[in-house]
RNA sequence: UUCACAAGAUA
């Protein structure tokens, strides 16, 4: 069951649901016990393309065979929910799971606070954060960086950097993540030059700036018209050994493109094909 | 062996 439960999680992964679901039906032959792994797994796998109607009958079906579902199952659907915008079905199922003496766990607040943040609903985000840190939960980088994104996104960053703040001294580690939204906030406002200093606070915490924080100071360049600047971030990119992605590339043909050099937009288009990276 | 967070364009 376990080497079966792991194919199918890598069919899943692949976008393979079919193969996958598949798979079930010849370990059900075989008389191999299904488990909660097995069905999560393909929960996941159906809540992740979109199909949540699916992800429910699953859950139906292992209540079936007498597989009752725990914190990760009612995790994977409130997540499937939260990703629809279907805020008030999502707090119906978190209901339902302590109804059911289920225990939420930080994943569950995770979820649910970042499903408020990106329906526009940060308060109650911030509701239910203030309500998990009066519970006896560990607190991680993940729904820090949650809140944080949100408030950088609405340009709030005296909110942002006070949650920054607040989980160093908790001694809960920024990620890149955190900085690349504190970034993308900051670039927001405008401040580009401002946003690019923090490259060098990500180091001295020790983290090492991936394509995602280049990519989001590029867009601040950008969204200024300074391509300029686009070209001296390429070039600190690569002294430090990081490759332009396709959202790089993207955000740069864009910038062109808005700026009127076509010629410059086409240059970048080409070298993007010749790496191998195929347009969308 | 299964769950959550960061950067882009789109009529």
């Amino acid at each position: 069951t376990v080497t079966s439960n792991a194919l199918i999680h890598g069919l899943c992964e692949a976008g393979n649901m079919l193969e996958a679901v598949r798979l079930l039906k010849v370990m059900l032959e075989r008389g191999l016990q299904l488990d909660k792994i097995t069905y999560n797994t393909l929960i996941s796998g159906c809540c992740k393309e979109g199909k949540l109607e699916e992800g429910f009958k699953l859950r139906e079906e292992m209540v079936k065979r007498g597989i009752v579902p725990d914190t990760f199952t009612y995790n994977l659907l409130i997540h499937g929910l939260c990703n629809k915008g279907k805020m008030d079905e999502a707090v119906m199922l978190w209901n339902e799971c302590r109804r059911n003496g289920l225990v939420p766990n930080i994943y569950t607040y995770g979820v649910m606070i970042d499903g408020f943040c990106k329906a526009d609903k940060i308060e109650e985000g911030k509701n239910l954060f203030n309500e998990l840190l009066s519970q006896k939960i560990e607190l991680n980088s993940v729904v820090y960086n949650t809140l944080i994104r949100a408030y950088s996104r609405n340009g709030n960053m005296a909110e942002a950097f006070r949650l920054h703040d607040d989980m160093r001294s908790k001694g809960i580690p920024p990620t890149c993540a955190t900085y690349s939204s504190l970034i993308n906030g900051v670039c927001g406002l405008g401040q580009v030059d401002d946003a690019k200093c923090f490259l060098d606070e990500m180091r001295k915490d020790g983290l090492l700036p991936n394509v995602v924080c280049y990519t989001a100071l590029i867009g601040g360049y950008c969204k200024l018209g300074q391509m300029d600047k686009v070209g001296d971030i390429l070039r600190e990119m690569s002294s430090n050994g990081i490759q332009p992605n396709k959202i790089t590339y993207t955000v740069i043909i864009d910038g062109y493109c808005k700026s009127g050099d076509m010629k410059e937009a086409a240059k970048f288009l080409d070298e993007m094909v010749e790496k191998g990276i195929s347009p969308d």
